[in-house]
DNA sequence: CCCTGAACCTGACCGC
DNA sequence: TGCGGTCAGGTTCAGG
């Protein structure tokens, strides 16, 4: 579910909460999420947070011995709630801090993770091949034209793919792709260095206003403070199979790509 | 290297 | 009400 715009959600919506706050304990009611979450984490009981950073999809809490590591996997979501709310079904971790609030981890699916590291996060395995960040400074479309010579993969997994860009998943790969009148499965070394530029802009653009509507909530997605993130209501062509096209009017085709769907526009989408 | 498909897990929804 | 099938925002891994 979550993808940049939600995960930098849930980040701004934390950190006036966390940073600088001790860490008083951590309960773990279920360690086998993505991976085992290790006993090494209980080095975080006591420690105070000195910031909380995203990197892609995944959010780390630093303190002064190491490093947690949070993804929030299809379905994972955090809160800010009174340490005397008590946890329900799939509430699997609870960090309590200092001021009697408690950071809570709810993960129905469990494919999110909890991690440990004391090494610098970015020399972690799952962190140091990851792409460029879409809203740095370094991210255009001639990053995209350049390695994407030789590439005869679909567009759409290309922006997807993590190695060379972080953030976009599902909706947002679907979304800027009708932004930028992108067929979601022409190759790659297909798009000329002018069109990367128009899709390197429309990946910004959507990724920056669903970030200021709070992300997209379908089901399990809330902000920090239990609110939905609005731009759902803005959504192009995300979920709206067999509806008219806001641009042309037409109708908008799905179509299922390396598992996962795709939504455009046959007419405005080359 | 490139791509596909399976795997991890639960819940919502739809048709019968 | 219940059952079975399908689908869902992510990512890694095995295999051809």
């Amino acid at each position: 579910m979550p993808e940049l715009p939600e995960v930098e959600t849930t980040r701004v919506g934390l950190s006036p909460h966390l940073v600088r706050q001790k860490i008083v304990s951590l309960h773990i009611r279920q360690r086998q999420l993505r991976w085992l979450i290790s006993d090494q984490i209980f080095q975080l009981e006591g420690e105070q947070i000195l910031s909380l950073i995203r990197r892609g999809k995944y959010l780390i809490l630093s303190t002064q011995a190491g490093h947690a590591l949070i993804h929030l996997g299809m379905s994972g979501s955090l809160r800010i709630l009174s340490a005397a709310e008590p946890p329900t079904k799939h509430d699997h971790w609870d960090m309590v801090l200092g001021d009697k609030q408690v950071l809570r981890y709810r993960d129905p699916r469990r494919f999110g993770a909890l991690l440990w590291t004391e090494a610098p996060p970015e020399e972690h395995k799952l962190l140091c091949d990851l792409g460029l960040e879409p809203l740095s400074e370094e991210f255009c479309g001639d990053y995209l034209f350049r390695i994407s010579r030789g590439k005869s993969r679909p567009i759409k997994s290309f922006i997807m793919d993590s190695k060379i860009l972080v953030g976009v998943g599902n909706i947002y790969a679907s979304e800027a792709l009708f932004r930028a009148g992108i067929h979601p499965q022409r190759r790659a070394d297909r798009i000329s260095a002018k069109r990367y530029e128009i899709l390197a802009g429309a990946i910004v653009k959507v990724l920056k206003t669903a970030i200021s509507a709070g992300g997209t909530s379908l089901q399990d997605f809330f902000t920090p403070t239990g609110e939905p993130g609005y731009f759902r209501q803005q959504l192009s062509v995300y979920g709206r199979e067999n509806q008219p096209c806001l641009r042309c009017g037409g109708i908008i085709k799905k179509k299922v790509q390396a598992q996962r769907s795709s939504y455009y526009c046959p007419n405005c989408q080359h």
